[in-house]
DNA sequence: TTTATATGTAACTTGTGGGTTACGCAAATT
DNA sequence: AATTTGCGTAACCCACAAGTTACATATAAA
């Protein structure tokens, strides 16, 4: 039910938000808990929660009146992919780079 | 000589920024022929090229009035690295989900 | 040497993201 | 039933990033 789909660069590049993933990639916790963690207030860390879910990046189970939260793999995917792409292109490079040398030492 | 060193994540969460390093990744280019692809201004795309060399994404070649950019993988490896680590994570997790079912069918 | 080109930069404007406080509500606790 | 706890949200504030225009400079072309 994530309907707005928010860009995944943009959601990482908050430095709380990113210490909120690192924090739920130890151990899955609630809001108020995570808060602690901060020096922000909890409806703060309340709206990173929004966007990190809304990018796919976490999921949550509500229990009673408490909300878990834990790290999904969703968000992560595209920026894999976009790295992917660039990793290609560096691994092109050397190929070519390989391949120059190689005509080199056969030309003598 | 890239003295700041930006937050990566703050630099590649600009959509324009981005769209420049893939045009970088077809061709290396100048500033003007890097502003033709875009709407904004060349001063606008000026700054831009400023923050991603700075934050390590391009290297610049001065070739009289002209400047050539040119991918370069260093920013990259910081991403590389942050995505690592939770690639690591949905591994292990995986590592855990398997040895648990193997746990399972030994004890049947 | 004059003009055109490729660029950097300063000064300014503006939208918005990330913070706050104040409030409301439902689920626990007492 | 009254209170406390865990949370969402609305309304607001503000710093800053990303754009603009205007100007300066160095190189190339005429």
């Amino acid at each position: 039910m994530e309907q707005h789909r928010l860009d995944v660069f943009q959601v990482i590049a908050d430095p709380s938000r990113r210490q909120i993933l690192h924090l739920l990639s130890k151990d899955s916790s609630t809001i108020n808990s995570l808060a602690e963690n901060f020096d922000m207030s909890r409806p703060a860390v309340s709206k990173h929660i929004k966007v990190l879910y809304h990018a796919g990046f976490i999921e949550i189970q509500d229990i009673g009146r408490e909300r878990h939260c834990i790290l999904k793999q969703d968000g992560f995917k595209e920026l894999n992919e976009w790295l992917a792409y660039y990793d290609k292109f560096w691994g092109d490079k050397l190929d070519k780079l390989g391949a120059l040398m190689n005509d080199n030492l056969n030309k003598k």
